[in-house]
DNA sequence: GCCGCTCTGTAACCTTCCTCACAGACGAAC
DNA sequence: GTTCGTCTGTGAGGAAGGTTACAGAGCGGC
């Protein structure tokens, strides 16, 4: 059960859903469910099946692929507003997920049901479109990190993450070696070459970018 | 102009076009283009905007990713009936492709400009469904990609492969090399090894598949 | 049969990345 | 300040895959 204020905070999350006439919303509401879940939460591994849609009001998701070994490799965040594609992808082609959901920060959500959630997707285009646009956005960037992991060497998918965060950039190296699909001891070793390039500098899970535009040079397909 | 024996074709390709009212089927296909594209040409490439949506009714197109460096890797096929995943997201996201699409085998197909797809695709429900359907087998598709690419050696991805497709497989070392975004050299390596193992009989232009079990054994992502 | 093309086999070498191993640095807790 | 856990730096050694460079095999056309 939904109540008062949190029907506010979803609205102003997802703010199609005001193009519904009001029993309808109702409706919905009535068969969600309101949870809390504290960050490290895993809310999916690979295999599972889906069992409703979340409508993040607060706090963030982060989607993962995990190696049978330990290793692992980002593949993207969700945030309030959006929609996790690949709950979509589960609900709507009925298959399994594909990818493990972990907590980011600690987060608050609305779950729908699979039926609504379907019944939603069917008879709110505005809802739809955008499902929709966050599904080709995705993909989109899913085919850019299968080229990058393909085809580009680890310093320059290193130099790109870097370059893409705002610095002074706060984490681990292992944080980095865990985003990017490879080892602390590799990030280490290429962070200090940076270092030594006089491109970053290095402190205690503290990465200052000092020189973005060399960082981006090396991160170009091209070269 | 669509002639009466191709929109047949197209109706038996794609029957979620049955359930519009007949003038709005012709509405639509007076507005598409048949076309026939021989085999090898490209339809588009990254970074090119989207022209409008193919309906194949027959052969085959391959959407790969192309590298700088004269590397690919294929993505996936696209068959009479389906729809291509990636002009979709182009259409629908307003994107420009993120991949190259070639003419596998050589094709007819039917092509409606993106305003005449964004009308079908918003006012026929059950070919939104069809459009979803395979949005989501592709997401999963690549995710699968991503996890490969990024976690696999190239004995377990080649094996993997070959245990997919029917023996005899009738291919060159090259076209293998391009599927799995490798080079000539390591497959002819790595099938070499297969074939003194017992595990595959080669050939000029032809791999039989002698252990399937075996390939599967080794492509299993545990090993 | 001869020529020329494509496909295949293979060797040597290099680079990247992984693995293992350990030492030092920093910060928090006591 | 000492202790302990986490984070970082670094080296040695190895394996996978990429690079370069040929040689030969199969096949079609003339």
């Amino acid at each position: 059960m939904i109540d008062k204020s949190t029907k506010e905070l979803l609205l102003r999350s997802y703010p199609m859903l005001h193009e519904l006439p009001g029993p309808a919303l109702d409706d919905i509401l009535a068969s969600a469910t309101y949870m809390r879940v504290p960050a490290g939460t895993m809310m999916f591994d690979e295999d599972q099946p889906c069992m409703g849609f979340p409508l993040l009001l607060a706090g963030s998701a982060r989607v993962i692929k995990a190696a049978p070994n330990g290793r692992e490799l980002h593949l993207y965040d969700v945030q309030p507003g959006e929609a996790c594609i690949l709950t979509s992808s589960c609900l709507l082609g009925k298959s399994n997920y594909q990818a493990r959901g972990v907590v980011q920060n600690d987060i608050e959500l609305v779950v729908l049901p699979p039926p609504t959630f379907r019944v939603l997707f069917s008879s709110l285009e505005p809802f739809r479109d955008h499902v929709f646009k966050r599904f080709s956005e995705r993909l989109s960037e899913m085919l850019q990190l299968i080229s990058a992991v393909s085809f580009q060497k680890m310093d320059q998918r290193l130099a790109a993450a870097l370059a893409a965060k705002a610095s002074p950039i706060h984490t681990t190296h292992q944080a980095l070696a865990d985003e990017l699909g490879s080892l602390r001891e590799i990030i280490s070793r290429l962070l200090k070459n940076f270092a030594d390039q006089g491109w970053v500098r290095l402190s205690r899970e503290q990465i200052e970018v000092v020189d973005a535009a060399a960082l981006r040079r090396l991160a170009a397909p091209t070269s």
